[in-house]
DNA sequence: GGTGAAACGATTAGCAA
DNA sequence: TTGCTAATCGTTTCACC
């Protein structure tokens, strides 16, 4: 890989090692696609964003060694597993126990009524987005968590509508 | 959960156009593997949960039919598209604009800060996860969202981490 | 629910801009 | 360096067991 005179013209002179070259505009339309439908065919994906099928798929990897796709998932309904409500609690902490936040972490991304773990700043330490089978399951899961000394005290709130927008890039 | 003929203690054959058969094991197999990576290819899967292959695509594609897979997704680094700031925003609505939440609604989820809306039950009406390029954005658009009249008060916790469990099913 | 052949899409190598 | 074309390879699909 030739570093010497030809990037010189155009380069930034700023980073020489910089891996991350700006998004262009295709590749935020390929991240808006691929954010709409992870599954959308490698064809009408490059369609879609106007280049041939290898580029389009060149530039999909690319963006994912550059950890930009962080990866693909299914959204599945947690009411069609089994749990219907749900949930966001807040928990502070024990002042003493802020010194473990890496236990308390591991400990509650390990309990399955668990979907996410956001680690704040602010009057609170972490608030977590539960979903249970029903108010009994999700009660039980409070009393647990507050069954733990590190924890100072909870906030829950039920949650009645989850809206996720389509992201444009 | 496997405990035989149990279940029919509880859900019974009532209902001759139930379209929602219970998840078994093998659904349960498939959901975990698509939530880790819904690109796997159908053979790879289907090898991973121990059925044949067109057996595998038939199931993928009941689960989504049935509306237990939503969709798929492609996890976007917020930070690699120029919004590394996260943050929790609550809302309060004022009581008289709580007759036009759809409204609301509407407006939050077409701003580009806005990842996730949840509607709440509880001191707060909304919850809003957004991502903002720096701390001026995200106080523009805190400010811009206390300027509307319906909005009676907000609160901003800035989030240091996110971290998405692994979910089995 | 599983099997196999045909259809389709994904991938690579080599070429053009 | 980036994108395109064409041949190979793997995946998906569908009729049938």
């Amino acid at each position: 890989m030739p570093e010497g005179s030809t990037t010189g013209s155009v380069s930034r002179a700023g980073r020489p090692n910089d891996v991350r070259p700006p998004l262009d505009p295709v590749d935020r339309a390929i991240l808006a696609e691929l954010e709409r439908d992870a599954r959308i065919p490698n064809n009408a994906l490059a369609e879609r964003v106007g280049i041939a099928p290898s580029t389009c798929l060149t530039r999909v990897r690319a963006l994912r060694e550059r950890g930009v796709i962080r990866g693909f998932h299914a959204d599945v309904d947690p009411a069609a597993t089994g749990r219907p409500l749900q949930a966001m609690v807040s928990v502070r902490l024990q002042a003493a126990a802020r010194r473990r936040m890496r236990e308390f972490e591991e400990f509650v991304t390990s309990l399955p009524e668990v979907r996410d773990c956001f680690f704040l700043a602010g009057v609170d330490d972490y608030l977590l987005h539960v979903a249970t089978a029903d108010s009994a399951a999700l009660r039980d899961f409070v009393v647990a968590l507050n069954g733990r000394e590190q924890i100072a005290n909870t906030q829950t709130s039920l949650i009645f509508d989850h809206v996720r927008p389509r992201r444009g890039y």
